[in-house]
DNA sequence: TTGTGCATTCAAAATATTTTGAACGTACAA
DNA sequence: TTGTACGTTCAAAATATTTTGAATGCACAA
């Protein structure tokens, strides 16, 4: 192949692996992901091993996590008994089911925390003494302060989430107003 | 001390480690944060290392590296000799501090390798056969795609970054309107 | 300047993650 | 139903990351 075509490629390539590594996935995913992405046609579980120089057993496991974050999808392909696959080639769509599946349940699980961390605060009250009163207080600000933090975080991804079809958010903004404090600080 | 008291610092500290882990930090980081932040005093390396049980090497390297990332800072006791910090307790600061220095070099990169691909793509035209012209363009539009996304990310992390004091960006829209065309998607 | 009390460094050890490849399972063509 | 061509699994090996603690460095009080 021409070799700029071939460096094209590579560099995409690496850079997409560079980038998995980066998002904590590893790297192998992003270099398969970015693989089929510069791949016009589909590829096989044998071509993904064999451009990247893997093994079986990686490519496939890899592979799974991959299927299973949205970011490609088996193809049939008739007539042929292998397994092919090609990108979810909208970065849009590839963000959405990522941060679905992740980002979001990351935050919720934050938020739940926090929140029963007030209600254990609030309701031992009682049995405190002046000095751990003073230190529930703090506590307080500062689980309040993360709190805001994490439902502004809740409310940004909520709004990419929602987004119906293709493309980038038609106005990010526009889910986000309304109900929010946006002249909030953290520091009152 | 009380109780619920030791279980709010607990839950904190571990799931701020979690988070930390999560956004490609050491476990550790995020807990020696957290400690931090659940303190109304600031703490020495000492203190740090008896409460998270972790030797003094340990403390000492990643404590340098929260400082790099402005997630905490040195504060001087008097008649002190020992090292304090204190976390920045402005989540908001900690955000623009860790995406300034980590995620707009990624997305600065990833535009600086696809641009460099879409020049050496355009000045090979010439020299390539029908069959590779036809995948030269198929190139083309994956990194097009790839070059309005980064774009679209660094807009968003200029618009965070570029706040002026405190708290929530005062408008996240504002700071985003204008030059961008919201209208697009990554399948023409 | 010296002694002391720290922080820092870094090589080795511990731990965690990822890859490999052989063994196994499965679906399909014949 | 059988043989085959593939995919999947998983324990062991390879690799990468993190921690440890002893050695070292450094600044300050005296």
């Amino acid at each position: 192949m021409h070799q700029d075509l071939a460096a094209v490629n590579d560099s995409t390539v690496a850079g997409i692996g560079r980038l998995a590594r980066f998002f904590g996935f590893n790297e192998v995913m992003g270099r398969l992901y970015g693989t089929l992405l510069m791949s016009p046609d589909p590829l096989s579980l044998d071509d993904l091993g064999e451009r990247l120089q893997i093994s079986k057993g990686s490519v496939s496991m890899n592979m799974r996590a991959i299927e299973r974050w949205g970011m490609a999808k088996e193809v049939w392909m008739r007539g042929e008994r292998k397994k092919y696959y090609e990108a979810e080639s909208d970065m849009w769509q590839v963000i959405r089911n990522v941060l679905g599946g992740r980002e979001m349940r990351e935050v919720q699980l934050a938020l739940q925390v926090l929140g029963d961390s007030v209600k254990r605060l609030k309701s031992a009250q009682d049995e405190l003494t002046a000095e751990e009163q003073a230190l529930a207080e703090y506590y307080l600000t500062r689980v309040a302060d993360l709190r805001n933090f994490f439902e502004f975080a809740e409310m940004m991804l909520n709004s990419l989430l929602i987004t119906e079809g293709d493309g980038a958010p038609e106005e990010l903004g526009q889910n986000l107003g309304g109900d929010f404090d946006w002249g909030q600080t953290f520091e009152p």
